[in-house]
DNA sequence: GTAGGGTTAG
C-alpha cells in the first residue's frame, strides 16, 4: 500500500512539476498557474505588511512568474518604507506598467517630499485616474504648496471626496480656516473623513468652539455621514486636553448611547467615547467622576481598565489602583508596568518587586521599571544586580535604565562600574542632555574630576543648568573651591539662571574657603537678583562661614531673621563655629537649641560638656553630665565625655 | 498593488 503510494506521488510531481514552471503565456491558458501568481502575490503582500521586505524581495527575485500586480506590489512595499531610490530603480526594470505602478511611484516621491520628481512622472504618465490626480493634489497641499494644490484642483478632469478632503485638509495645515471651512461646506458630498478632517484640523489650530459648532450643525443635515463618533471622540479628546471637562462631557452626552432604542440611531458611543471622557477626567484628577462614568460601562476594554487603573496611579491611590487590576480581566504588560511603577514612586518597594517576580511576560518597560524602584529606594546594589540580569534575559537596556544605573553608581561611588556604563552609553544611544548630566554627576561624585569635565565641555552649548549644577557641585565637594566658583561666574556669564542647588554648591565653596565677604555677596545676590527664596541649607552654610571666621553677632541675626525654623543643620553651624572660637556662651544657646529639636542626641551634650572642661569650668560640666543621665542619653559611638 | 481623515492609555 505504501509503494503504491508513493509510486503515484512520483508519477503525479512527473505530470504536476513542469506545468508550475510554464512561462508567461501558459499562466494566462491553464487556471492553474494564474492561481500560483495569485498565492505568490497574496504572499508578497502579506510579509510587506509585517513589514518584512527583504523576505518579500527575495519571493519575488525567485518566483518565475510575475504579472504587474507582483511588481506593483514589490513597488508599494519601497514605498511604503520609504526607500525611494531602490522604489524607483524597481519601477525603471518594470516589464509593463499600469496606472497603479505610476500612482504608486508619484506617492513615493510625494511622500518623501520630493514634490518634483512626482510632477515630472504625472506629467509624463500616459494616462491619469482619479488616483493620480488625489495624489499629486494632497503631495502640494500636505507640503504648503496649496497655490499649486489649487490649480491641480480646478484643472482636474473629475473630483471625488478624496479631492476635496486633501484640500480641506492642506487649508488646515496652513492654518487657513477659513478657506478650510469654505470648501467643507461646498463640497458635493462628504463623508466620515471630510468631517474628521475638518474637527481634528480646527482642535489642532485652537478652534475648538468652531469645531463643536460644525459638528453640531453637520449632525441636523440629513448627510449622509454615520460614522461622526469619530469626529465627536475627537473633540472630546480635544476639550479635555484644554482642561474644558464641562464641555468634554457636553459633546460625550450628545452622542447617543446604547439605551437610545426609540429613534433611528445614525451613530452611537463607542468605547473608545467612553474611554476619552474618563481620561478626560483622570487627566483633570476628578478620579471620582472618572469612576462613576467606568462603573457606568456595559463593556470595557483594555484601555478603559488601564486608564482608570493609571488615573489611580496618578494620584497615588494605590489601593483602589490594586483592588482594580485585581478585578481587571486581562491586564496586558502595560497595566503590571504602571503598577510597579506606581508601588516604586511610593516607595512600596516589596510590592513592585513581588509584582515584577509573578508578571508573565516582561518588556524592557518592566525592567526599567523595577530598576528604577530599587535605585529611588536606594538598593543601588540590588539595583545593579536586576540591571545585569536584565541583559542575561535578553533585554537591551536604553537611556532610561543607563540612567538610573548612572546614579547607582554615583550614589555607590563605583567608578568601574560607571565607566563600564559610560562604554554602554556610547554604544547604545546618543547622550542627550539629561543622560549627559547624569555621566557628569556620576564622574564627579566618584571624585572623576576631570572625566566629569571632558563631559561637561563636549556638551558645547547644548548645556542645561543641571550640568551646570552638576560641574560647580562636583568641583565645591572635592576641594575645588576655587574652580566651582570661577565655574559659576562663567555660568552667569552665558547667563543661565542657577538655582537653589547651584547656590549650595556656591556657598559650600566659600565656607571650604573661608571667602567670607563673597559668601555674604552670592546669598544676597541669590535673593535680589535671581529671586530665589533661601532655603535651610543656604542658611546654615551662611551661618557656617560668619561663625567660622569670628562674625558671631551677624551670624546670629541671620538665625534671628530667618522666616522658616532654623533647622540641626543651622545650629550645628554655629555649635561648629562657636567650638572653633571657643565661644562657651552662645555654644550654649546652640546647643540648647539643637537638644530642643532632637531631645535623645548625644551629640551636642557631649561637644558643650567638652567646652566647658577644656577652660575647666566643672560646675557647668557636671550639670551637663546631670542633664544626660537625668534623660537617660546615652554616648554615640566615637563620642567621649574627657 | 495606488489617493483623503483616524479619536483613548501605557
Amino acid at each position: 500500500m505504501v509503494k503504491t503510494w508513493s509510486r503515484l506521488t512520483c508519477t503525479f510531481r512527473k505530470i504536476l512539476l513542469p506545468e508550475l514552471q510554464l512561462s508567461r503565456p501558459y499562466s494566462k491558458i491553464l487556471p492553474g498557474v494564474a492561481s500560483n501568481i495569485r498565492i505568490l502575490n497574496n504572499k508578497i503582500t502579506n510579509l510587506i505588511r509585517n513589514s518584512k521586505l527583504d523576505d518579500a524581495r527575495m519571493l519575488f527575485d525567485k518566483s518565475k512568474q510575475r504579472n504587474t500586480v507582483t511588481w506593483n506590489s514589490m513597488l508599494s512595499g519601497y514605498v511604503r518604507r520609504r526607500e525611494i531610490v531602490k522604489a524607483r530603480q524597481l519601477f525603471d526594470e518594470m516589464p509593463e506598467r499600469d496606472t497603479v505602478s505610476w500612482n504608486t511611484m508619484i506617492s513615493g516621491y510625494v511622500g518623501c517630499r520630493c514634490l518634483n520628481e512626482g510632477r515630472i512622472l504625472f506629467d509624463e504618465m500616459p494616462c491619469r485616474d482619479l488616483v493620480s490626480w488625489n495624489t499629486i493634489i494632497s503631495g502640494y497641499a500636505k507640503n504648503g504648496k496649496m497655490n499649486e494644490a489649487l490649480r491641480l484642483f480646478t484643472q482636474a478632469p473629475n473630483r471625488n471626496p478624496v479631492s476635496w478632503n486633501a484640500m480641506v485638509t492642506g487649508f488646515l495645515q496652513n492654518g487657513d480656516l477659513r478657506n478650510a471651512v469654505e470648501f467643507f461646506k461646498k463640497m458635493p458630498e462628504r463623508d466620515a473623513a471630510s468631517l474628521s478632517a475638518l474637527v481634528s484640523g480646527l482642535i489642532l489650530n485652537g478652534e475648538l468652539d468652531e469645531a463643536e459648532k460644525i459638528l453640531l450643525d453637520t449632525s441636523y443635515e440629513n448627510d449622509t455621514i454615520m460614522d461622526k463618533v469619530h469626529a465627536y471622540n475627537t473633540l472630546i479628546a480635544g476639550y479635555g486636553r484644554k482642561g474644558r471637562i464641562k464641555d468634554a462631557r457636553n459633546i460625550f452626552d450628545r452622542i447617543p448611547s446604547h439605551h437610545d432604542h426609540g429613534r433611528a440611531v445614525k451613530f452611537k458611543r463607542n468605547v473608545v467615547s467612553w474611554n476619552t471622557m474618563i481620561m478626560c477626567y483622570v487627566k483633570a484628577r476628578d478620579i471620582l467622576s472618572a469612576r462613576v462614568l467606568f462603573e457606568e460601562m456595559m463593556e470595557r476594554d483594555t484601555c478603559s481598565w488601564n486608564t482608570m487603573i493609571n488615573g489611580y496611579i496618578e494620584m497615588s491611590e494605590m489601593e483602589e489602583a490594586s483592588n482594580l487590576f485585581k478585578k481587571m480581566p486581562n491586564p496586558d504588560v502595560y497595566t503590571w508596568n504602571s503598577l510597579i511603577s506606581g508601588f516604586g514612586e511610593t516607595g512600596k518597594l516589596e510590592i513592585a518587586r513581588e509584582l515584577f517576580d509573578k508578571m508573565p511576560e516582561r518588556n524592557q518597560v518592566s525592567w526599567n521599571s523595577i530598576i528604577s524602584a530599587h535605585e529611588k529606594t536606594k538598593k543601588y546594589k540590588t539595583a545593579i544586580e536586576l540591571f545585569i540580569n536584565m541583559q542575561i534575559e535578553g533585554e537591551k537596556p536604553d537611556r532610561h535604565t543607563l540612567s538610573s544605573i548612572l546614579s547607582a553608581c554615583s550614589e555607590l561611588a563605583d567608578i568601574q562600574l560607571g565607566i563600564q556604563i559610560h562604554q554602554k552609553v556610547i554604544k547604545i544611544v546618543t547622550p542627550d542632555v539629561p543622560l549627559n548630566n547624569s555621566l557628569i554627576t556620576m564622574y564627579a561624585r566618584c571624585g572623576a574630576i576631570t572625566q566629569a569635565m571632558a563631559i561637561f565641555e563636549e556638551m558645547k552649548s547644548y548645556k542645561d543648568v543641571i550640568s551646570w549644577n552638576a560641574m560647580i557641585g562636583g568641583y565645591a565637594s572635592h576641594g575645588y573651591a576655587t574652580s566651582a566658583l570661577q565655574l559659576f561666574g562663567l555660568m552667569k556669564e552665558e547667563s543661565v539662571k542657577p538655582t537653589y542647588i547651584t547656590f549650595i554648591s556656591v556657598l559650600n565653596a566659600c565656607a571650604n574657603t573661608g571667602l567670607v565677604e563673597e559668601g555674604r555677596m552670592h546669598f544676597k545676590s541669590m535673593v535680589d537678583e535671581f529671586g530665589i527664596e533661601p532655603r535651610v541649607e543656604h542658611f546654615a552654610t551662611l551661618v557656617d562661614i560668619l561663625g567660622r571666621n569670628g562674625h558671631f553677632e551677624e551670624a546670629m541675626d541671620v538665625i534671628r531673621g530667618m522666616k522658616i525654623e532654623p533647622d540641626k543643620a543651622v545650629w550645628g553651624a554655629l555649635l561648629g563655629a562657636c567650638k572653633v572660637h571657643n565661644d562657651v556662651k552662645l555654644a550654649r544657646v546652640a546647643a540648647e537649641a539643637l537638644i530642643k529639636l532632637e531631645p535623645e542626641s548625644s551629640t551636642a551634650y557631649v561637644l558643650l560638656h567638652n567646652m566647658y572642661a577644656d577652660i575647666e569650668q566643672w560646675d557647668d560640666a557636671t550639670e551637663i553630665r546631670r542633664l544626660m543621665e537625668k534623660h537617660n542619653i546615652k554616648k554615640a559611638a566615637g563620642y567621649s565625655l574627657v
